[in-house]
DNA sequence: CCAGAGTCAGAACATTCGTCCTATAGTGGT
DNA sequence: ACCACTATAGGACGAATGTTCTGACTCTGG
């Protein structure tokens, strides 16, 4: 990959500061006055090379057909994660059931860049409420970001609702036959080992996020 | 605000999803094509309808001038933080000033969501290696989001780097006098004390980031 | 039943806008 | 000097596209 003339990089971030503006992309006629070019060919000109080199996409015969491929910032880079209460120990967990959520109200959301989720669909987010989970480094006011996936192996994070304790925890869950052992993320507590029976995993624990006021 | 006719919300949603795929706003015949309409001006008649019930912004007489308005997954929203490297105890920081920085070599970068460094400008990335950070209920492996703001008020969260035992923290700071106070965020930690002359502020932690493989 | 508001169709019009053709410099290699 | 290649200008053509005009259909309240 070439690097860029000074033009081609003016260019290039003039699309992007316009896009960030306007919402849409800008038309050749537009980059021209933006970047003191004198004629609409040296701007389709420039475009060819930007595309031939990775940086856009354009589609042909389509006005402002301009796509930017680098700079992530894009919009489908992001997703709305909904917030769906809260995560204490001896608190009843909200149980998201993929029916009643769809249908549910609009709540709160956060919004996350995709690459924090690692891929995992069917994302909803928990606030700790409380000092109890902080054997998984988990402090009161994080937020848990949990997957609903199926899909959980030995030696995920998980969180727990052990129903005779009546108690949520995140831990890293391990079968063991009959059993299953649920092991701190802090290397300095002990695991515990409860019945299969006694627990419900109500997901997996994709991503945790502090944020200081 | 009214509520949306069926053909104006199935429009609307056309019209996010058109964007999300080709980076660009689709025209008044794409909508026409795409939501089943006989008249592009139908199109007109219902784009100038959400547009005075806030949902988008036309821009007259331009060619894809639609900008979606709600819904916040939107392009402006995200930011790309850079990754300047580890934090560990008894290592070296890298020290991003401001203007090294700008003309550094790109190196990796993260995406974020704006919201989630609460208006915090100039931010940075660090990992941080090893276990030395734990009484601030950071683990291996997790990222933490430093502001280089010169404003650190008592309190604060922030990277500390002490030149006498060379080493790197986390820890809120409380000015005491000539000397500043260093208290853990683990409450069963005890603070430390050291000279103000020996202590580097860094800057101010925004947040902290856990993924999980 | 009628008036008026809201919605929709079809078509025509005037711009906007991407593309392409031609021409001029500058540069490096042979 | 000659050629190939890159970068730049100016302009013109034709397609893409927003806008507008006319007419019709539905629904509601009087």
């Amino acid at each position: 990959m070439k690097s860029l003339s000074a033009r081609q990089q003016r260019m290039l971030s003039f699309i992007t500061e316009f896009l960030d503006d306007q919402g849409y992309p800008p038309t050749v006629r537009d980059i021209q006055n933006g970047c003191d070019v004198s004629s609409t060919s040296v701007v389709d000109y420039n475009l060819n090379i930007l595309q031939r080199e990775g940086h856009i996409r354009r589609a042909p015969d389509v006005s402002r057909g301009i796509e930017i491929l680098d700079g992530s910032g894009r919009r489908g880079n992001m997703v709305q994660v909904p917030l769906m209460g809260y995560i204490a120990a001896g608190e009843p967990l909200p149980i998201p059931s993929s029916e009643d959520w769809a249908g549910s109200e609009p709540m709160e959301t956060l919004d996350v860049a995709k690459s924090m989720l690692r891929g995992e669909k069917d994302v909803y987010a928990l606030r700790v409420r409380g000092t109890s989970m902080i054997d998984a480094f988990v402090d009161d006011g994080d937020v848990v970001f949990v997957s609903r996936t199926g899909d959980v192996r030995d030696g995920d994070m998980v969180v727990a609702w052990l129903t005779i304790e009546k108690e949520a925890t995140l831990k890293r869950l391990y079968r063991e036959g009959e059993r299953v052992r649920l092991q701190p993320a802090n290397s300095q507590m002990e695991p515990i080992y409860v019945d299969a029976e006694t627990l419900q995993i109500q997901g997996k624990v994709v991503a945790v996020q502090r944020d200081f006021s």
